[in-house]
DNA sequence: GGAGTGTGGTAGC
DNA sequence: GATCGCTACCACACTCC
């Protein structure tokens, strides 16, 4: 076995029920507290205090425990809420909204419960004051709210006004799948459990099937008293609400890894790696270069999520335990993103949806993502790996390889790396694997040979001299880069291990086969050998230094309806993609849309609840004139390239998702001025001409009159002879706004200016075309806009008739106008009065 | 032949 | 209550000049 952690101590059946079994850990775990901290006590502010952390806390766990047990407190590891007959829990440290609805509203309606709850800042604030602080000081915001039963989590409210247009969506696989009606959902694992609930009732069956089989949201299980409300067809889950992105990529755990290394770059300072030279070349270099010591740690934590949740769930470490969004039931779409050995053991994986999960393991236990802990341990880990080396490729959030150079570093290499699990391990209570190796692919193999299931000590070394033997019995797949595909092409030649590919096949094979790079490198690999640049962080997987593209993908929850809708999502995901230019201080000058478009012979809805199914990809480049951080400018050209690649091919309801992949970056040169406060609009006036300082900035007002002036140029563009492809061929804009008589204005006309010159573009002879002025456009309803713009042509420029007078010309009503301008209601009402109001004729 | 573009594969839980 | 199918890189085929 890898370690304790893993081993069945708490098994076996000694205790009379879970009770029992829980009250026993736990005085295990307060043991194992009190000892960690016990030669460190420093006041007893705390005393009496028995704290359980529940849900998220802006502190991390580690701290509140540590401090807490220092300053006199105890901690109570188990849930208060799964034995409610227990009071000995005090205080319940949480922060923010992960425990549920339900237990918030049991929280803030039933304040006699014998414990309070506290902010994680209570137990900072208390130890930095020196006392224990007025706990009523520190509630949780979301308990202060009396009669708010409703939390604003990662699930917008539906918008109150109705959709004009629903979206065409045939139910002929509705999520609920085929269980409909009568899904029981007991039997499986939940962990949400209200303190002093009731038993739980089965759902009518009459509710039960109005769940199953409409709109309604499963509500039955609420109860005959509580009525079911009815749900706009849309759901809560919307593209286009303005939080939905930033909502999704804070549930999102390929996004939480996928982000990670460029995380930890920005944290740390790691050196590069020693580069060590293919072996064909060793012979050029002098004998002290060639013989240094050279090795490579792999260390990778054991089923990093489960093993992190199952810190704030330890009685369920010895139970088959997963890590995913929602709860155990059997008709759940949800993905099983890690799950404990245990779990594994019986037929779960990761990747895999949880009814299928269920299929094979009913009595798994389901945990949520808490990604703050996920991100402190890791953090803990690379502390550790720092004070081994500062030559660190961070791979993923559990992962990194760490090289060490000379006779000093790689002395009692073993011995070091057994220090740093245990290390690791009491910090943060689970366990890494270790290889190590004398090329970055030894040690990755080696570690997947140190995992628990493969009944090793945590740590395998292979010898330089035996990595030829180590690899040969490896299975080919254990070589990094080769996947599935790669996996068949290779079976295709009879080859499954690293010893198949020795005995029968040459390098020319594999090559015909692989391709150039990939056939060589397998080759290579099946010999023992990393033909890689290993001086380079490509030997790590890491990427070859300087981060390249940016790219912002959202494939999950997309059912948009409307031209609005997709300009609403657009310009989230513009907004998201330019924020991820400016924190990492970068320009982009080319926009890379992919657009994912349902296949033609796939459900409308996927067997996965809002997910894409099985589509087919667009993928269409934009380069811009110069680069650029502004979020309308990257809105633009997702809009041109839709415009002019996509809009003809897909239909908007088959959107199932996109991405922004913004490329060509640069670094930006002159020193970003700091983050200004949202300010004040200014007069235009005073900003007006084009200063210069900062990326343009177009309100959305005003890119959606270019965005339609395009629109209506290209149309007419036989006869006019121009065509507008992007913001390149427009010569200027001349936005105006005027003031709505209709409207009594809040402000003076005299605080925004009348004509304001909007360079879009490089233009012919232009400054390079970012002079661009921000009017101030106060609010829309007041007034309305007047746009002409020039399309270059030759020399010269021609003009257009862009205005909102044109725009809603044939239009007699709202309906009218929403089907091609999206814009809001308030907007086109005050523009249509005006229209009336000047005869549109 | 080189640059640019589109497509596909891979890795992490 | 559901559910959060991302990100960054490389390799290769193809087109265009």
């Amino acid at each position: 076995m890898a370690s304790g952690s893993y081993s069945t101590e708490f098994g076996g059946g000694l205790w009379r029920g879970h009770g029992d079994y829980m009250r026993d850990k736990n005085d295990k775990i307060k043991a194992q507290l009190d000892q960690r901290y016990a030669g460190d006590m420093k006041s007893n502010i705390f005393q009496g205090v028995i704290a359980r952390i529940d849900g998220h806390t802006e502190l991390n766990d580690f701290e509140i425990k540590r401090l807490i047990t220092q300053h006199g407190g105890q901690m109570e590891q188990y849930d208060v809420r799964m034995f409610p007959s227990e009071k000995r829990v005090t205080h319940l440290v949480a922060d923010n909204l992960a425990m549920g609805n339900q237990r918030w509203r049991h929280y803030r309606d039933k304040p006699t419960s014998k414990f309070v709850v506290v902010k994680s800042s209570w137990v900072a604030e208390s130890v930095a004051a020196g006392r224990r602080l007025r706990e009523a000081d520190f509630k949780p915001d979301i308990l202060h709210h009396q009669g708010q039963g409703s939390l604003k989590g990662f699930l917008q409210l539906p918008k109150a006004q109705p959709q004009p247009q629903p979206p065409p969506v045939v139910k002929d696989n509705p999520p609920g799948g085929a269980a409909g009606g009568g899904v029981e959902e007991d039997g499986s694992a939940r962990i949400e459990i209200d303190d002093d609930a009731a038993p739980p009732v089965p759902p009518p069956p009459a509710a039960a099937a109005a769940a199953g089989a409409g709109a309604g949201a499963g509500a039955g299980a609420a109860g005959a008293s509580r009525a079911v409300k009815p749900r706009p067809s849309r759901g809560r889950l919307d593209a286009t609400d303005p939080g939905f992105v930033d909502n999704f990529f804070k549930s999102s755990r390929l996004h939480f890894i996928g982000t990670f290394r460029n995380r930890v770059k920005a944290k740390y300072t790691f050196d590069a790696f020693v580069p060590v030279p293919p072996p064909s070349q060793l012979s050029l270099l002098s004998m002290s270069t060639a013989r240094r010591t050279i090795l490579y740690l792999h260390v990778d934590f054991d089923a990093f999520f489960t093993s992190v949740a199952l810190r704030r769930h330890p009685e369920f470490r010895n139970e088959p335990v997963a890590i995913a969004h929602g709860s155990a039931r059997p008709n759940s779409s949800s993905e099983i993103s890690s799950c404990n050995y245990i779990a594994r053991q019986r037929g779960v994986t990761k990747g895999s949806f949880m009814s299928s999960a269920l299929e094979k393991c009913p009595e798994l236990k389901v945990l949520p993502y808490y990604f703050d802990d996920f991100e402190s341990t890791s953090e803990v880990l690379f502390e550790h790996l720092m004070q081994l080396s500062r030559r660190i490729q961070p791979l993923s959030c559990d992962e990194a390889v760490v090289q060490l150079v000379g006779d000093d570093e790689c002395a009692d290499v073993q011995q070091k790396a057994k220090q740093l699990r245990d290390s690791v391990h009491s910090k943060t209570e689970c366990w890494v694997s270790i290889g190590i190796g004398d090329s970055p692919l030894i040690a990755r193999v080696a570690a997947s040979y140190a995992k628990p299931d493969k009944g090793s000590s945590g740590v395998v070394l292979v010898e330089p001299k035996q990595s030829k033997d180590f690899m040969a019995t490896v299975p080919l797949k254990a070589i990094p880069g080769i996947g599935p595909v790669m996996l068949e092409k290779l079976q295709s030649l009879g080859c499954n291990t690293c010893e198949d590919v020795r005995r029968q096949r040459t390098e020319t094979d594999l090559v015909t086969t692989l391709g150039k790079v990939m056939g060589s490198r397998v080759w290579a690999a099946a010999h023992g050998i990393d033909n890689r640049q290993i001086g380079s962080t490509e030997a790590s997987g890491a990427g070859t230094g300087a981060q390249k593209s940016i790219s912002v993908a959202v494939n999950w929850g997309v059912r948009l309806s409307t031209d609005t809708d997709l300009d609403k999502f657009l310009a989230s995901i513009a907004a998201d993609a330019s924020k991820r230019l400016e924190e990492r201080g970068f320009l982009t000058q080319a926009v890379t849309f992919k657009l994912m478009q349902r296949h033609p012979e796939a459900p409308v809805e996927p067997p996965k609840f809002l997910g894409h199914g099985m589509c087919n990809e667009l993928t269409k480049r934009h380069v811009l004139p110069e680069s650029t951080a502004s979020a309308h400018r990257i809105q633009m050209a997702l809009r041109t390239i839709w415009d002019d690649e996509f809009a003809k091919k897909c239909p908007i309801h088959e959107i199932r998702g996109l991405t922004a992949m913004l490329g060509k970056l640069k670094r930006k040169t002159s020193p970003a001025p700091a983050p200004a406060p949202a300010p004040a609009p200014a007069p235009a006036a005073a900003r007006g001409g084009g200063g210069g300082r900062g990326p343009p900035m177009l309100t959305d007002l005003q890119e959606g009159f270019l965005r339609n002036t395009r629109r209506k140029v290209n149309m007419q563009q036989g006869s006019k002879g121009a065509h507008i492809g992007g913001p390149r061929d427009v010569e200027s804009i001349d936005l105006a706004a005027e003031e709505d008589a209709e409207c009594a204005p809040a402000v003076p006309p005299s605080a925004f200016s009348p004509r304001v010159s909007v360079a879009a573009g490089a233009t012919a002879g232009g400054s390079g075309g970012a002079a661009c002025a921000q009017p101030s456009v106060p609010p829309a309803r007041r007034y309305h806009h007047l746009v002409d713009v020039y399309v270059k042509q030759g020399s010269s420029a021609l003009r257009f008739q862009t205005a909102a007078e044109e725009a809603i010309m044939g239009c007699e009503t709202l309906d009218d106008i929403r089907r091609d301008m999206p814009y809001d209601d308030d907007v086109w009402r005050a523009v249509l009065s005006l229209a009336k109001r000047l005869g549109r004729s």
